[in-house]
DNA sequence: ATCTTATTTCGATAATCATCGAAATAATGC
DNA sequence: GCATTATTTCGATGATTATCGAAATAAGAT
């Protein structure tokens, strides 16, 4: 993942409806959820819904599957991953950030 | 971190400038760097820096100090511990990240 | 005190975002 | 085909965000 894809994902994600609909579908797994379960869920109307749907799909968190009338929606993992990887390696010098903090500046990047 | 917490960190880094601003104050380590140096490595304004710099801090993901007349602002790691924490027990509890999920978060980091 | 340097705050502007009802689309059943 | 159900797209609206020059503030030097 490079910094746009990380912007992208970390904008998908910062917004209160959207990081717990990324929540619930982590905590669904792989069954997924239809949309009309999610919206229900979280107490937002269909058509707002779709739209965090869409924000989320569009930074690839979230897949979509139509299952008969339904669409089932489930968290990427691997995204997710990719995102965690990127914050770890790029915003925590490679290791853990209380750690790396305390240690001098130039020993610091290079203890994976 | 709750999720208040982790959408305002979240929001703070969903943003190029930002998010390459953290990255250099991560690069920079303990020594910090003034808000001038900040502004003219990124190519932004003075002001437009001092509002995304705002942003961070407002999160508590950076931290300011006075030395003579610049301010030096450092990473907070800490901060960011907080946040990878945060996805990693409430949004990767699924397949890629079953072994790091389900153990507690002190232990977690060391096992990679 | 005055001048210089470093940075922030102000104010205005353009852009993007979140919300939600109403209308449109897609899939299935009769 | 027509009705029903699930979900999305449209369109309008209010809210938040990013940008940047100009003016204001803070610290130190002479």
């Amino acid at each position: 993942m490079d910094l746009h894809g990380a912007v992208a994902a970390l904008a998908a994600l910062s917004q209160e409806h959207r990081l717990a609909l990324f929540r619930l579908l982590v905590q669904a797994g792989e069954d997924g959820m239809p949309a009309g379960a999610i919206a229900e869920k979280l107490g937002v109307p269909n058509s707002s819904l779709s739209f965090h749907l869409a924000q989320l799909r569009g930074a690839g968190l979230i897949s979509q599957e139509r299952r008969h009338r339904s669409l089932i929606y489930r968290a990427n993992y691997p995204a997710m991953n990719g995102l965690i990887d990127y914050l770890t390696e790029n915003c925590c010098a490679g290791a853990d950030c209380s750690a790396a903090a305390s240690l001098p500046s130039q020993e610091r990047r290079k203890t994976a």
